[in-house]
DNA sequence: TTGTATGCGTTATCAC
DNA sequence: GTGATAACGCATACAA
């Protein structure tokens, strides 16, 4: 592919002219530029990005790793960061981590190798990654996203997850639930599942309620009943539960509709994290919504001010409680409801 | 940032050796790699990527554009696509158009100036295209996904639309549903959108059936029911319903639900695309499943092997008819459902 | 306003 | 085995 240096010759200028007809067009007068323009159409020349990344020690590259697209959640943030990354000229390296330790370190390992100007991650839990740890020496600004911002040093874009947690559980008390469960995927590996848990136990515990243990999921997007079932048929069987994430909540109210259960007749479901889809079911997901692309849209800006220099660590932002019909009050158990329930409901 | 000079020095070698020990090390002495080795950990030494990819004219990543990551069918196929890059020693520039040709173009160009090795792209529509047409003329291996290859000169990644839309709407017909109407996203703005409406005309035409005029949604990931009224309320309303992919369906159950109508006991609704969600759904959702993932991976095979100058001309790839809650056979005309319904819905 | 010269960090070629 | 050197394509400090 054609060089500036064949440009110039062409054009009968010097390699520095050229290269500034493109670079800073304004220190070149017009009749030169235009010269050099018809000169690089001719060439079909295109400037090469690399050598210019190489020679400004700048690639505007942004390097980006979320633990999987498979989850709307993360796939939603990328859509937002991606177009705001773009409107500053700014690229998207992107990468997957499927919540592996050791994938975490390899592929931020090979974005600094590719001299990425900043990093946006989501790592699995922050407060126990090595991976963060050896981050801090570096030079090279990073930050997390969903995860919270706790002792890792890094600042973080996203929602108070304990506080979200709280008051989707509240909501749930204040609608007359006292049974209430918790579900998440296997492991309890993420911080944010531990958060949300914690939300959980607070706002049962500060209604004189008593928290069921966690009912862990096989995997963390689809949701069984087995795990559920003790809870479910019991004397005092469960009311509502409250997934750790929509995916688990939508396979969950799926699950149960199709074992015969009422949702949210028998058994309210609410969800957490606000993907579009919650809103186009029925019954529609009642979830705490985080502000996905919001979240995108601020991690690239909050990115792009660190690599300016400035100190502006981002603010937590705000999550909304979205009603939905997957969640209703519960049948009074002293009311036993006959053909039946709550039709519609607020 | 320490580079291969400054550990060279350090370790008492040339540039040269020092470059060795990291590129080919079997050309070395252990005892002056391990001298090499010893320096770089000591300078914190990192290869510098970007050097390497001038150096060597390649950059080892692939560009890839899709439509839009809020449809999980882009965000699995390109879920898979990062891990089969990684596994080869590629990296992903990744890239949102929402269907937008001047964004298409301003891409392409973008990623042909970072030197990316080869494209993967999926476009509005591959035969009107006029990126695709000026990206003949360029040498970088350019690979299509979705897209049906027709015209476009371009090797394509996918499963045959036409195909595999007749096929559904024939196991509508096979179940005995002889009114079946097209479901759509706006503008008929894609080329696989068409070619799925093709299928459905030609399933209807096989079987003596008159294909309904295509419905077309503001929006082409959420239904609405308006446009359906006519069609859903006259004395001959449709039994079943394809849409031409399964955000759509899906939106679509939720919408009819909400309005009174059973799926699929008064309305039977078909997807197109598989997205793993659909499983989990109750109804869940009939669906024509693409292997998304295999789409993704070999996306990566196919590119990968025209780079190293194979003629590898990917095949199409299995669609799937995968059965869902959501079809059932029509319910005999000739039993006018008494209780009915349609009671609120606008 | 334009030209000259140099360096960004690596690797490949050629000697030794 | 190892060292010296050039080249990848561009942008800038400095001189004219």
């Amino acid at each position: 592919m054609a060089d500036l240096a064949s440009v110039a010759k062409r054009a009968g200028v010097s390699r520095a002219t050229a290269a500034r007809a493109f670079s800073s067009p304004e220190l070149v007068r017009d009749q030169t530029r235009e010269k050099v323009m018809a000169a690089a159409r001719e060439l079909r020349f295109r400037p090469n990005t690399v050598a210019r990344q190489l020679r400004a020690q700048a690639t505007r590259m942004i390097g980006v790793m979320v633990p999987s697209l498979d989850n709307p959640v993360f796939a939603e943030q990328l859509q937002a960061m991606e177009v705001a990354a773009r409107e500053r000229g700014y690229s998207l390296l992107v990468t997957t981590s499927e919540y592996d330790p050791a994938r975490e370190s390899d592929i931020v390992e090979s974005m600094l190798r590719q001299r990425v100007d900043g990093l946006v991650l989501t790592v699995a839990d922050a407060e126990q990654s090595p991976l963060l740890a050896s981050l801090r020496r570096e030079s090279t600004p990073c930050l997390l996203v969903y995860n919270p911002a706790g002792t890792s040093g890094f600042p973080s874009v996203g929602v108070d997850n304990r506080a979200a947690s709280e008051a989707a559980t509240r909501h749930l008390i204040d609608l007359g639930h006292t049974r209430i469960g918790m579900v998440a995927g296997p492991l309890l590996q993420s911080d944010r599942a531990r958060q949300r848990f914690e939300g959980y136990c607070q706002a049962m515990q500060s209604a004189r309620l008593t928290p069921c243990a966690l009912v862990e999921m096989p995997r963390h997007t689809r949701a069984e009943l087995a795990p559920l079932e003790g809870q479910l048929k019991s004397q005092q069987p469960l009311t509502a539960l409250i997934a750790t994430n929509d995916l688990l909540a939508i396979s969950l109210i799926g699950e149960l509709t199709r074992a015969g259960f009422k949702v949210p007749g028998d058994v309210s479901i609410m969800g957490f994290d606000g993907i579009a889809l919650g809103k186009c079911l029925y019954p529609s997901l009642c979830t705490i919504e985080q502000p996905r692309a919001e979240i995108g849209r601020e991690a690239v800006n909050a990115l792009l001010a660190l690599l300016e220099g400035e100190q502006h660590a981002p603010p937590l932002l705000a999550y909304t409680l979205r009603d939905g019909e997957s969640v209703a009050p519960p049948v009074s158990s002293s009311a036993p409801c006959p053909t039946q329930r709550g039709s519609h409901h607020a």
